[in-house]
DNA sequence: GTCGCTGCAAAGTCTTTGCAGAGAG
DNA sequence: CTCTCTGCAAAGACTTTGCAGCGAC
């Protein structure tokens, strides 16, 4: 029943975030294309922080028939993070990953032998994070964190 | 007077710092090149953080009898990342760009209406971080963060 | 002298762009 | 119907690599 529950709460919760995203096409007279939908929808569904190439990689494999191309994958995450709807990350390595920014606030813990990511928050961070660029007369609009290392499993 | 204090204890730190180098190159059977020597003193005295391609402008115009290519400059930057010397930074924008790593740690501020840095240090987020590393079996090795927005000047 | 280093240019990545046809509103 | 989107392929930015001659040791 739990389950049931938990189905009925995520669908909710994309519906919502579809709407808002449909909304946000129409207000700036954009077009809510199918290719737009499944990226978002691969988005949602993924629990990993996404390439723009294994997102790619991912919607050619569950829609096929669409044959998506790269270039939409690249052209829709810029409009998305522009919107505020994914958050895009650029660690160490080369090219960016893309996460659903809907969530709440949160920081990384990338592990350095099998790229392992993991969120956390600490609220003691964030307002320390605060006061410190009102100290320094900055007008923080974002933030980062990132703590590298190697995971629990890698040890 | 305070000047020339100043000048001799940075030439000082300079020598160590190009002491070591010589050293960490002599270990592992690898030479001591003029171009390295120029990297090494350009990124130690530049106060900016370096992305390769300016890197290779300041040097080309300070030392241009030298005529470095950008490819030691690629090389020589991945050898001093190698060897802990110098830390790289991958903010939103692409490319990579390169600081002495020597210096204490630090973090990063970032204006992202004129791209000025400002490191800063904060005592309780660095224990914070740790003790958030162990509470969730994570052997640290290295962190960073970013804080965005407007600095004072683009206000 | 030996063997690593360098500049050059060519080759790789990853990302963006121009264009003509497809499709949403 | 109009005007945006899309896939494709070509072009761009950034970085790496192969090679022949150069230079540190």
């Amino acid at each position: 029943m739990s389950t049931a529950t938990d189905f009925t709460e995520r669908t909710i919760a994309y519906n919502k975030l579809l709407n808002d995203f449909k909304n946000l096409l129409k207000k700036n007279n954009l077009k809510f294309t199918i290719q737009r939908e499944v990226i978002l929808e691969t988005l949602y569904n993924s629990d990993e922080h996404l390439s723009p190439e294994s997102l790619y990689n991912l919607i050619q494999e569950k829609h096929p028939q669409l044959n998506t191309g790269i270039a939409t994958i690249y052209r829709t995450l810029t409009l998305l993070e522009e919107s505020d709807i994914v958050t895009s990350l650029s660690f160490g390595a080369q090219g960016k990953k893309y996460e659903l920014g809907a969530k709440e606030h949160h920081d990384h813990m990338i592990c350095t032998k099998c790229g392992l990511i993991t969120e956390f928050v600490d609220e003691e961070i964030e307002k320390r994070q605060q006061l410190i660029s009102q100290s320094l007369g900055f007008q923080m609009t974002d933030h980062s964190m990132q703590i590298y290392g190697i995971c629990k499993n890698c040890q």
